[in-house]
DNA sequence: TGATTATATAAGTAATTCATTATATAGTTA
DNA sequence: TAACTATATAATGAATTACTTATATAATCA
């Protein structure tokens, strides 16, 4: 039982950063690649691909390669204790909506 | 919306933590005292003390003082994303099982 | 090929956090 | 009252972490 506890806590101790919360919760939405989480968030690219590989690196994400771009998806294998938090987490819809409208790097070739 | 995440990452730091996650884990089984938890966990009680008081600041806790001793439970009015967290959390029922039988504080005075 | 764009990695720094040690508060008991 | 027990608080130090700046890798395009 320490060991599920020490596991669940590490997971957690991803969720418990606001950025890394925002960039699960945009991805709840779609899949997105490492400008458009930038783009949307106001962070840095440094900053961005740094939490993207904890996140990968625990396996709560996917990523796929498509040319220079590198897409990055929830991955739906992941852990109940950590699924169960996603359910919770405000809509951002409005927030990947300007994606669509191409501000950004081409959604449409998905 | 950047409220609500702001909010559950703040809350989900608290259990991100080994120590709080197994407290939390302790005090789903039943109410405890500081003394009980120090005890079951092997952990310092200044230690044990200031993790309590962390989380029953966030409100994730209740407290009932009784004679010396401070008693405490999960607090039943706590976030859903919170409470979320506690339905995937291993039994400590053998944990807390040697407080029936006495080992350390009165529990039958509860 | 060279320039541009997207992403990753490395190094450095500031801030946060966990546990310990020491001490204070407060209730109980002799 | 004094001694004891339970709990809380404060101060310190070690470790972790998040962000920035600088640089590296790799794909695309002219």
């Amino acid at each position: 039982m320490e060991q599920k506890i020490q596991e669940m806590a590490e997971a957690y101790k991803l969720l418990a950063d606001k950025t890394r919360l925002t960039i699960v919760a945009l991805l709840k939405e779609q899949e997105l690649c490492v400008c458009d989480i930038t783009d949307i968030i106001g962070m840095s690219q440094p900053n961005a691909s740094q939490h993207l590989r904890k996140l990968k690196s625990a396996g709560l994400l996917n990523e796929r390669k498509k040319g220079q771009w590198v897409y990055y998806s929830l991955n739906p294998a992941a852990e109940a204790y950590v699924q169960c938090i996603y359910e919770h987490l405000p809509s951002m819809k409005d927030k990947v909506a300007c994606l669509n409208n191409n501000c950004c790097s081409p959604q449409e070739e998905v």
